[in-house]
DNA sequence: TGACATCTGCGAATGAGTTCGTAATCTGAT
DNA sequence: ATCAGATTACGAACTCATTCGCAGATGTCA
């Protein structure tokens, strides 16, 4: 396999999200979602979209008329992959230190709190 | 106040991560430390550097013949900006899921998850 | 069928970030 | 005083992301 992933630009990231929350898609479709925050032309979506097909960022139904987008990388793998970049770029490479900033500086609520505490003893839990 | 942080670029970020560990440095330290990973020439860390002066990245004493620099944003709010940002960006705005994913993704061996834990109770109970 | 709206493809303009060549200036050693 | 080396300043070139205008094709509906 090998495939690595491919680092998204933000506002292909945005169009990912769409996709992810959404599933297959039309243009006008993603179009209309990002509309609600930014304002934007639907030529630069479809630009967009078309340089993701060529990027292998999304795949494209083109059977019908109007053509159906979908993501082709994994949410989560995307996910990881901008962390593991964040992690290296501006905390030495270092986990736990993200996370505690993360942590410490956002406002997580305690539900948060207690949320993250119970995944991470399951985990502890697993990994021993 | 009301002093946003500044978003540093990629460049921007390797030349403040330096500045944060080694503190006030001249172009050639930089040069030196940055030279360790990727292979690049005196004058693109100059202007680079020169650029983050204007923009407010860091600041420079100029009092003797080769300057010196310093970062003007303490690490810990550049780390949180941009943690902030990846969060909006590609985890709907929700801390946890960012936290739990860095946790379960990269890997983070069992002292981190330790230390992780253990920063996180002394965190609830002094909120509680 | 003809008018109209929608969609795709293409190309260009813009702007930010990055890299580096060149010139001017300064320092220190001989 | 002068020369070699280091440093700064300036600006050009290049890439990449983003945005949009325009043309051509396709579908819809009266």
């Amino acid at each position: 396999m090998s495939n690595a992933p491919i680092r998204p630009s933000d506002g292909e990231l945005a169009i990912l999200r769409v996709l992810w929350n959404r599933g297959p898609s039309t243009v006008r479709d993603v179009l209309t979602e990002l509309s609600k925050d930014r304002d934007m032309g639907y030529t630069t979506v479809m630009k967009l979209m078309q340089i993701m097909v060529v990027k292998g960022l999304v795949v494209r139904d083109e059977s019908a008329r109007t053509h159906i987008y979908q993501a082709a990388q994994e949410e989560e793998r995307t996910q990881s992959f901008l962390l593991k970049e964040l992690m290296d770029k501006a905390f030495d490479g270092s986990a736990a230190s993200l996370v505690m900033r993360a942590i410490s500086s956002t406002k997580a609520d305690e539900r948060e709190l207690a949320e993250i505490q119970a995944f991470l003893k399951r985990l502890r839990k697993e990994r021993s």
